[in-house]
DNA sequence: CTGTTAGCGCTTTCAA
DNA sequence: TTGAAAGCGCTAACAG
């Protein structure tokens, strides 16, 4: 199954001088001469030459590729993240290795081996939720290779990270239920591990301080993500005494999955119960009614990372600094509340 | 910038033994006695020894790595395609290169030659809706790089092609309107270049036919599947003499602008219209009322065009067969019709 | 079972 | 401006 491949060497005997000079002519290399520069690329379009980028990544040691490691991208966040870096690593000549880890750790820790033995140049990662043991990304470190947190970042170790202010976030949110009349603001939140939970748990509390409500724990779940329990959730709640009148979500896809419920069981929202919930994922305006949500700069939170990430890679490794990005979120009131 | 690395040789040198031997026991290779084998493998565990792909690709002119060209994956369909050939490309070793063309022809060539540049092994295709010249994919064919197309195909070339029965989908959905008692049922079509779009319509007017329901070219429009113009043609169908009481869409985006838009409207789903879409995209269930659509299985070609093209990447040219795929699909029926 | 040699396609010294 | 030679890290062929 060799393939027939049109190399440098051809060029080089055909022209009937050093493939250095073709490889010179090639790369637009300054000291050569016009006539022999032409005839090179002329002889090289004719034979439909193609450079192998599998011999200057061995040469340079380097990839040129980035590995992009998500926990999965059906809902719409995680893509338009990629789409964003793909745009700007594409730019810069790299391309973009993506692997999803479904949610998964052992999948997470296999997918970082494959990017290691690929020797991608950098790695963008957004961690599983079940993710507790960093050693499969300390590697990177260990070896000199650059590593981007986003979205679901590790707080242990240092390095540039890129985030949403996810406390203002769910302040904003909690807030606007507060002033349109809410009393009783339930919140059904992500596994605590994740950083963005903690984050937005936090946000929720100190809006009901500010406002001096009062903070019910019976009012604050935390739950794994999986979206098949949401309904579980809700029915407790629901089933309370003093019954939630408004509810803010970890994510959207969880927030859907409460309407759902709700409106089966012939819960008017926004009227019985208001919901917000968090990314603005596709579906939020397909939705009865509208999703409030607090909407994320996915496509700029991929472009800011890539670019931190090809800031590393073109640096030094001991001018890496741990740089921390804090993107603003955008409170989008619709029909919910 | 040069990177720390482990090499084989480093390993044959601090075990005085060659490096031959040292690949063999790595690469698990039989005749290897067992003491060199452990000892191998236990200093190359300590020393945290990374094979290195880059040259391994460039020795055995593989990049263990297959291309995908989508033409987008923000709408649930690609990803969960790109999902399933992962699963099977993984599973084999190899990686996966993503790019999206966002729709665009001059995107779609350009990752073309991304792919060729880093050798990919094989590609995956779906078209975008622009596409009308195929030179920048003949070119793999030209350099004996296998090709698989899926979902959007292209009838010029002869490689395998991974496809729904979008006819009899398309028949099943425009059969179920006619049974339950629709009488002007409107199509929203794609562009007419797509195969895709062609085989729905033929479905659809097949469907009329077989129930002597007069074809009305009124009510077939096809559009270029940017949403944003989908109210247009909605309000010119609603707006005619006799308005449709059914409308089968492209796909599920489409018919979700379309129900939005006829929702504002105060028109009454499925009562006055009802509405069918195709792919059964994430979202169907979440818009009221739910969206009867022709359900694909997404995953599943994923996994059949990746399986295709190992076959093809595995075999030699001279075997490669334009296998053409046809998987069913499932019409949902739910409350929109 | 183990070692030696050569070479994948390219770039990069160092000379000329 | 051009050429010759060395080498990126690995494996495969051929000896021993």
């Amino acid at each position: 199954m060799k393939k027939h491949q049109i190399t440098i060497v051809d060029i080089a005997r055909q022209l009937n001088i050093s493939k250095s000079t073709v490889s010179r002519a090639l790369t637009g290399h300054p000291r050569v001469s016009e006539k022999t520069k032409e005839a090179v690329l002329k002889l090289a379009g004719e034979l439909d030459y193609q450079r192998n980028m599998l011999a200057i990544n061995l040469m340079s040691s380097q990839s040129h590729t980035i590995g992009i490691i998500v926990p999965e991208f059906v809902t719409s966040f995680f893509p338009m993240v990629i789409m964003g870096a793909q745009e700007v690593a594409s730019k810069a000549g790299y391309n973009v290795l993506i692997s999803q880890s479904n949610e998964s750790y052992e999948t997470e820790v296999a997918n970082a081996k494959v990017m290691l033995d690929n020797r991608v140049d950098g790695v963008l990662v957004s961690l599983t939720r079940e993710t507790r043991n960093y050693d499969h990304l300390n590697v990177f470190q260990r070896k000199g290779i650059p590593i981007v947190f986003f979205n679901r970042v590790c707080d242990d170790m240092q390095v540039p990270k890129v985030v949403v202010d996810d406390y203002e976030g769910a302040f904003k949110a909690v807030e606007h239920l507060i002033l349109t009349g809410r009393k009783r603001i339930a919140h059904l939140g992500g596994p605590t591990s994740l950083h963005v939970s903690k984050k937005r748990l936090e946000g929720y509390k100190d809006a009901l301080r500010k406002y001096s409500q009062p903070i019910d724990q019976e009012l604050i779940l935390d739950y794994d993500l999986n979206l098949d329990k949401v309904k579980i959730y809700i029915k407790h709640l629901l089933d309370l005494p003093q019954p939630p009148d408004a509810l803010f979500t970890i994510n959207d896809p969880t927030a859907f999955e409460a309407m759902l419920f709700m409106k089966a069981k012939g819960i008017k929202i926004p009227e019985q119960i208001a919901v917000v919930g968090f990314s603005n994922n596709y579906g939020s305006t397909l939705i009865e009614p509208r999703l409030t949500t607090v909407a994320q700069p996915t496509h700029e939170i991929g472009q800011v990372a890539a670019q931190l990430l090809l800031d590393q890679i073109n640096s030094d490794a001991s001018e890496w600094k741990p740089i921390y990005r804090v993107l603003k979120t955008e409170l989008l009131v619709r029909g919910s509340s």
